[in-house]
DNA sequence: CCCCAGGATTGTA
DNA sequence: TACAATCATGGG
């Protein structure tokens, strides 16, 4: 077992779970335990630092999904020396929130599912896929699934896929798997141009400009994309008094704006706008 | 009963 | 090119 101690000052580890970048990761003890893939670790905040306990071997690997090497105070500094008002206060509140590296394959399946979806629900037919198609290990006493390889996913069909909460979204996962037997590459786009990289995502079916962004952003680490879904759209209309109607050129505005700092911030107004929209008393609760 | 959720696809003008 | 209807499902 190896531990990774790092300062909490830009790191705050259920901020940046609970925003909704990724969906699988659960209460444990006094932190979470957080999966990726095959692997998992347990944080938790203490004192002034974050805590990450994870198999020796996976040091290597959480300390790039965490983006320990990244200078935050560079990314938090400049949205609160911006002249946007929203976008300070978004990023005082949102100050520890970080960006995971994950896997662009996850991504991908996880934010097809998203379509038209809540957080609740897509974390819970996420973890159903991995209880039907991955494997069952155990990591502090305590059981978790795997993320399903690919020749697991072939076992599946349309029904068992729709009996774990897929929708009308079952269809293009079954696609996709299918795609992916075929000799699809997700990671072999790595070294693709993010233009490029996006264009390649737009062509599987039920990926459309918000999911392609999403896989971009959290799943390629692309920090010049600027996923528009609900709630960044009101952040649009109600804070940037923006007038375009179309998503995906609000979207080619926001990176416009802020460049390469975009994914950041987009992410500091997401969270920002679910806790204090003119809706949150009823948001979800996760 | 309604509306909504980290939207995309298809059909229509 | 720009909208509108439609797509499963569960929760408020």
């Amino acid at each position: 077992m190896e531990q990774i101690k790092y300062s909490n000052q830009f790191f705050n580890i259920k901020d940046t779970l609970e925003c909704g970048q990724i969906f699988r990761f659960k209460p444990f003890k006094q932190g979470f335990l957080v999966i990726s893939k095959c692997k998992i670790a347990y944080c938790y905040e203490e004192k002034d630092f974050v805590n990450i306990i994870c198999e020796k071997q996976d040091k290597e690997y959480f300390t790039n999904f965490f983006d320990l090497e990244r200078e935050y105070a560079l990314i938090f500094n400049s949205a609160r020396n911006s002249n946007i008002e929203i976008l300070k206060t978004a990023a005082e509140s949102g100050k520890g929130i970080r960006i995971l590296k994950q896997d662009a394959l996850e991504m991908l399946f996880s934010f097809i599912i998203s379509q038209n979806n809540n957080i609740p629900r897509i974390k819970g037919s996420i973890e159903k896929l991995c209880a039907l198609f991955g494997e069952k290990k155990t990591f502090l006493g305590e059981e978790y699934y795997t993320f399903p390889n690919l020749s697991s996913l072939k076992t599946s069909s349309i029904e068992s896929l729709k009996s774990i909460g897929l929708g009308y979204r079952a269809e293009y996962i079954y696609n996709l798997i299918k795609l992916l037997d075929e000799g699809l590459d997700i990671n072999g786009y790595a070294n693709l141009q993010t233009e490029d990289l996006k264009n390649q995502l737009l062509t599987i079916k039920g990926v459309g400009p918000k999911v392609a962004d999403c896989v971009l952003l959290f799943g390629f680490n692309r920090s010049d994309t600027f996923p528009v879904d609900t709630w960044i759209e009101k952040v649009y209309k109600e804070d940037f008094n923006g007038k375009i109607k179309r998503r995906e050129e609000q979207a080619k505005w926001f990176v416009s704006e802020f460049k390469e700092n975009a994914g950041y911030f987009q992410q500091y107004l997401f969270a920002y706008k679910r806790l204090n929209g003119k809706n949150n008393n009823k948001i979800d609760k996760w």
